[in-house]
DNA sequence: CACAATACGGACCGACGGTCCACATCGGCA
DNA sequence: TGCCGATGTGGACCGTCGGTCCGTATTGTG
């Protein structure tokens, strides 16, 4: 080969390995999925995935990495409103939705993380990035309180809190993107109204 | 024994594990302490706990309620402003200031429990107790948004949450407490005020 | 004191994440 | 094409964990 890059057959592997990890995960729970169950599914040996990928938590984190690096592309050379060049407050609410479905549909990998690393969802190096986004734009939009409103929004935003919200209280996800949205002009709107019945059913 | 009541040597052996769990989860971490460890303390065997206690989960528990007991004594039948009897205002930031008081803490354990069990802090009927409580006293204060308060309330005094702010970002305990008060307030200030400068130092 | 009920403790179990190394495969080069 | 060092492989193996089991010891009641 030419440089120190992947052999042919390592390639190949990590492929195997990647999907049957994906399709594995979302099928029965990240936390029910053994390494062994993925080597088998893979058609590989289990030293081979420790050998790619690290351990656990970095393959978690792989699993993981194209879908948000697929996202980033958007945010950062897509079409207005949600890439640059729109409207603040329309890119603001593009961001969001694109957050929410996001962390939505990839909430299984996410929790596994946070659940493996102390502070995942605010440490983490990939999410930092999110979060330093989410707090730009709000600051185009909000020079007031924008570090309260990030942190306010970035928590409503966590993995947990959305299974917690929609799983387990039956809330519709329609209705928490209208909460967020509602949350991230709060500060340009009157007392009363800006948080009002963002969900009726919540917290009892 | 009169009754089916507990052998003499049976709650013996009991408060020796309960001190021993309680020493060693605070001296070297919850997820640090092995339930051998813990019997190795307790100078008792391994089987012992399991069957006092049933599960590690069930012992990290058992750590926790006394203190949980004591304190929902005294917001049931303590002296005002916790207690019944006072000004609603007052009641709802004495019982905000206690429960972060005990969760900070105790977050070391309540973290452990979270990390166990998937929605603890929501689902988990000791906590559905203070959720409810809070629910009650901020509806006293606010009838407008009681359900989204309390849930953006509770969220804000989640563990792993003050955990975060407070040993990872280095905020001060007080500057979340006055986030707290101040947030508890929003709905009857106007718009910019409630939430400015909980912490600057947040997300950034 | 006798003896049934209760409790004890540590050997044992299965599963897990992770390591190790004898062996197989790859691919640049002559 | 065939050689051979670099790279990759796989599954036996390891230490540890939470949890179980059961022969033995303790308790307290009639």
């Amino acid at each position: 080969m030419v440089t120190g890059s992947e052999r042919a057959d390592a390639a190949r592997n990590r492929a195997a390995i990647l999907a049957a990890a994906a399709e594995l995960f979302d099928r029965d729970g990240v936390e029910q999925v053994s390494m062994n169950d993925i080597a088998r599914a893979a058609g590989v040996g289990k030293g081979t995935i420790f050998r790619r990928f690290g351990d656990r938590t970095a393959l978690i984190e792989a699993v993981l990495l194209p879908r948000s690096v697929a996202m980033r592309r958007l945010v950062d050379h897509g079409p207005p409103p949600l890439g640059p060049g729109g409207e603040a407050a329309d890119a603001l609410h593009a961001y969001l939705d694109l957050l929410l479905d996001f962390v939505w549909e990839n909430r299984a990998l996410i929790r596994a993380l946070e659940h493996r690393v102390p502070h995942a969802y605010y440490a983490h190096s990939s999410s930092r990035y999110w979060l330093t986004e989410l707090a730009r734009r709000l600051a185009a939009t909000h020079p007031q309180d924008t570090d309260y409103l990030t942190y306010i929004l970035s928590t409503a935003l966590r993995a947990d809190v959305l299974d917690y919200l929609i799983s387990v209280r039956g809330m519709d996800p329609e209705q928490v993107r209208a909460g967020l949205h509602r949350l991230a002009v709060s500060a340009t709107r009157g007392p009363g109204t800006p948080l009002a019945d963002v969900d009726r059913r919540s917290v009892s």
